[in-house]
DNA sequence: TCAAAAGTGTTTGTGGTACACCCATGG
DNA sequence: CCATGGGTGTACCACAAACACTTTTGA
């Protein structure tokens, strides 16, 4: 019964990268220009190198693709039933990654085209990546509520009333300002800088994010 | 780049089983007897088998170890650091069961010594299966708090007192009878049965888990 | 001086928590 | 009739939600 004596599945990972571009919540995918799935969108992941960790395989698939570096991952869940890739059997690990507003993404290592898409507006994706994906987006606003990883969407600086916008993106309803702003400054998550932003109308303070932050709050009991 | 250019780890199942005996939370652990680390307490677990899901090998294991088939079984973590198998590289699928209180495990279809311990005193465990087991401990407490997996772990019918028993061993925490009787009949998740439990002292109405019941409560927002 | 966005407190209602006594049965 | 566990209602407090006007800047 060593490990030997079994036939063993290929392991990949797969990395659903996340972020927040012209006021919705969009997915990072790159077109498959080899088969199966050929011409299909997919989320961008692949083998596991057998010295790597699974999480450094997939902040090795996220550079690849996006360039940073320093971003929030998350394992998500994996993947297994037979007969999920046509070549074999193959698990996979899908991690979720978050990545600050403004990444111009364009240019991955690979020659392949990858481009950000709309969560609401999906292409067929290659095998069972949809099923990812919206794992993905259940596991993000569930996950938003109840800790601070919404800041991870955002620039290092922001006024609050971007904070407040993207809350409002990723929840999907609207938000009573003063509320949000009490709410927010009691739970000492930001803290402000000494910039302001001027744009149209009153100039904005910016914050920022603290990084020694306990931003996780108690789920509220089913029965106490 | 096909699958087959790389080398492959191994895939294995490991099951972390959690019950509610002698008043405490358990989990049953084997007695490894075959190395690396022969003779010491492992979680349950195996090689998946290239044509069943994830799943079914993990369920596979559970009936192979306790006999009993319909229980709660969820995904947990993967678990594929290099070097945590000295047999090579192995990557690791937990899941978390729980299984119905008096539930006598003995003889597993192995020859195995296996038996349950208190997740507080805890032998030394094989591989990383220490952090799995805390990681499942950590996920019971908090699932248990707003969804009604904590049902999972009574038998089919039981007494109101029985259930906030279980549910103060869970936690950790004493609760207060009026309060939790109260929400609990609110949130609509159980049923009275025709039965009486007689005892000392006077008997007390049996009742049942609703599997119709809606058991998940909106976390308590961090900030509205 | 006007448009545009930033910033700021109070009131009201709901839900959580604390708390003590009577009831039904078996021995 | 007594010991044992089962079953029931209310009062207070804290936090969540609703709500409108003033301030600062650039054009």
């Amino acid at each position: 019964m060593a490990a030997s004596d079994y036939p063993k599945p290929s392991v990949t990972v797969d990395v659903v990268i996340i972020t927040l571009r012209a006021e919705e919540l969009q997915v990072l995918l790159v077109k498959r220009d080899l088969a199966p799935y050929k011409g299909r969108w997919a989320v961008p992941g692949g083998f596991v190198h057998l010295d790597e960790s699974l999480e450094t395989a997939a902040r090795r698939e996220l550079h690849e693709e996006t360039g940073v570096a320093d971003v929030y991952l998350e394992q998500l869940y994996t993947f297994g039933d037979p007969g999920r890739d046509p070549r074999g059997r193959v698990i996979s690990v899908a991690y979720i990654a978050l990545v600050p507003a403004p990444l111009t993404v364009e240019a991955g290592s690979d020659a392949r085209e990858a481009r950000w898409w709309s969560l609401s507006k999906l292409p067929p994706l290659a095998f069972d990546h949809d099923k990812m994906v919206q794992l993905a987006l259940t596991r993000l606003r569930y996950k938003i509520e109840y800790s601070a990883v919404g800041f991870r969407l955002l620039p290092e600086c922001f006024t609050l009333s971007e904070l407040q916008k993207a809350y409002e993106i990723i929840l999907g309803e609207p938000l009573d300002k003063r509320n949000f702003r009490r709410r927010i400054m009691e739970a000492e998550v930001i803290e402000p800088t000494d910039d302001i932003r001027a744009g149209e109308g009153r100039p904005a303070r910016l914050y920022r994010f603290r990084r020694d932050a306990v931003a996780e709050v108690k789920a509220r009991r089913l029965f106490p």
